[in-house]
DNA sequence: TTTTATAAATACCAAATAGTATTAAATAGT
DNA sequence: ACTATTTAATACTATTTGGTATTTATAAAA
């Protein structure tokens, strides 16, 4: 199938596993921080040429949109999951603090949080990755959003607090959180600052 | 005095305006962000040449030390202020939320706070930057601190927030609040975040 | 075998960067 | 007038950057 369509194609097979290059790139800017990797320094990583890159990617932005694709595919939508699970908020709450303060013992993945880091220099980039990093955004907050909305259906949360601002404010916090990590902040000075300021949140 | 000084000297005679370097250099990397700004650029801006620069500072670790150091002069010291108006705990909090939040006529001055930019991303600074950042930190969290311990001591504060964490938590709150401003979020949205995590320490 | 299509890789470009060697200018003392 | 001293400014280095023209390799089709 893929095979005897690659095998019809006229010209010298294709090499670059575009996949393995938008996984290294992750990786890196992941590891490195997104601001500090050339294209340059991932195309030697990667191991393939620059004109490889922007005849598959078209360039920075064009790889930068595929690795935030990658990215939310494999971690954002992954997380997000956690607040499906029918927990009581309280515990949900408890859950995602520990998900994000705690030393993580999966060692592969690099600290820190590459949306986060992608977010505090969203101006820098260019216009696709910018709007991909918008509808992860997006995306995100209306997983906050419903998951606040069926708490209080459950009388599980304070319904002083409207639904969006709840979802804008564990946003803003959770994106601190990490970019507090990310910036060397002890994990748990950040857990004790995130559990206060996630405390308005909680009925008891 | 400092011309009779300066008169005694031998050589040919010092133009380069030290103060005037360093407020230029302050001014580009508050407005453009102090990663995207090269040193060649400063230069420029200041109209001196590079190895004036490198004589008087060293480079661009030494240049953004001073940076710092006059940036704390000019606006953090300043602010701090605000801290020791004996005005009521919860209106001293109205008013440093009204300074972050809201729109200021200060056109002269950039949006968003240097400190909280060279926060964002300290490990890509020289030792010296990284030292003073720390001790500007240091020093801001020395005057949450004493200020939560007087509100205490006023009984405005509830006993049941170590003063410690609190002076964490508001540094880590007004932080994030700067930086969300810095990268275009609505004032208002950050407004209304900033003012839910700030009412935990509000007795009322 | 020759042509044609496709991909890879080398080699290049202009611009910008941090940093420095060198030269030129301007002063005071001799 | 001459020398020593200090600062300024030009001109340079080597490296890195994003981006591309050009060449080379590899396949199917004629």
């Amino acid at each position: 199938m893929n095979n005897t369509l690659k095998m019809l194609k006229k010209g010298r097979p294709k090499t670059l596993n575009l996949d393995e290059l938008v996984n290294v790139a992750m990786i890196t800017y992941w590891s490195e921080g997104p601001t500090n990797v050339s294209i340059n320094q991932i195309c030697n990583k990667a191991k393939i040429s620059k004109p490889g890159l922007y005849r598959e990617l078209g360039g920075e932005d064009g790889l930068m949109e595929s690795v935030l694709i990658a990215y939310q595919k494999k971690i954002t939508i992954p997380i997000l999951e956690i607040f499906k699970l029918d927990k009581k908020f309280d515990d949900t709450l408890d859950s995602i603090i520990s998900f994000i303060t705690d030393t993580d013992n999966n060692q592969n993945k690099p600290k820190g949080c590459l949306l986060a880091k992608l977010r505090q220099s969203q101006n820098k980039f260019g216009p696709k990755t910018q709007q991909q990093i918008n509808l992860i955004k997006k995306q995100v907050l209306v997983s906050y959003k419903t998951w606040v909305e069926q708490s209080k259906l459950k009388n599980e949360f304070p319904s002083s607090i409207s639904s969006q601002l709840a979802a804008n404010y564990l946003d803003a916090q959770l994106n601190n959180a990490l970019s507090q990590i990310a910036n060397g902040e002890e994990r748990s000075k950040v857990k004790e600052i995130l559990t206060l300021s996630l405390s308005v949140m909680r009925k008891t």
